[in-house]
DNA sequence: AGGTAAATGGGAAAAAGTGGGAAAAAGTAG
DNA sequence: CTACTTTTTCCCACTTTTTCCCATTTACCT
């Protein structure tokens, strides 16, 4: 599978629907789908590899008797549901998951290399300018670790 | 790979395409290239080799459960694309990116030995203009490390 | 000045994105 | 159980964007 990356605005629908852009559509090379909620008010759409690894490793770190493990089960694992790509490159987002990201008619797909976000524009926009200056900060860092990679 | 280097005044036309100029597209000896948002609101066009590079050091060092991760992941790899070289020499710019940079019709396109920077003309002049005096103060710490590493 | 290479612009074809109708399915009430 | 309403799915059609190709203009070199 190649990587899934870039940032695209599209449109859902009054129906729900979402259409893929192009270039994902085709990095996802037939894969399965699994669409849950995410961090930071997004949501996450795993190929079924990643989804598939993902999921081994909460199951395999949790259990039903730890509260916390039962938190984590409940945010990721509870609200993820398997979506088809119709005829027309789009997925349908359920009404639950819809309303978790504030979804309505403009909205942001963001690839995130191995899996996508999905993104309420206003949301995204919003997180950006949020993070900008912790992000500015946090790249400092990664710049000492590129060069050590360089060697 | 030649070396990335000069100063360039391209202009971006109706349709978002950009040519690249012919030096840059020679040293580039068809590699594959990777665009993204730079810092200080420019773009940076990498070759595959040092797309690479850059790819692995963010992917082995973030994870999407922390936050800053996230934040990184956002920044660098979510808007990056591949782009191509057609037949006249250009690559075309997606509009998010050309958003993020400010794009109109007057780009500076600037070699950094093994990547590219993409401007906007009005941009790159007040970038030039607004950091003249940090970059004498800051120079002067490089004369010593020069003067260090002569010996 | 002439020739060659590079840069730019634009038309036409193809692909992608978007919206909506109608059929099918599911849910609800009497 | 049946009739009705609502939701979902499938399919088609329109619009916009992207891509491909060619023509023109500009710059560069001898």
């Amino acid at each position: 599978m190649e990587s899934l990356t870039g940032e695209y605005r599209i449109t859902l629908d009054d129906k729900g629907r979402l259409s893929l852009p192009a270039r994902l559509r085709n990095a996802l090379a037939d894969s399965s789908l699994f669409l849950t909620q995410g961090m930071d008010d997004c949501l996450w759409l795993y190929p079924s590899d990643a989804w598939k690894n993902m999921l081994k490793t909460i199951m395999d770190t949790t259990n039903p008797f730890s509260s916390s493990s039962r938190n984590i089960r409940r945010r990721l694992i509870g609200p993820s549901q398997e979506v088809e790509i119709d005829k027309a490159g789009r997925i349908s987002v359920a009404q639950s998951l819809r309303e978790f990201a504030g979804l309505s008619k403009d909205c942001v797909v963001l690839g995130q290399f191995d899996y996508i976000e999905i993104w309420a524009e206003d949301r995204y926009r919003a997180y950006l300018a949020a993070h900008e200056a912790e992000f500015i900060a946090g790249s400092e860092e990664l710049g000492t670790l590129l060069k050590g990679n360089k060697a």
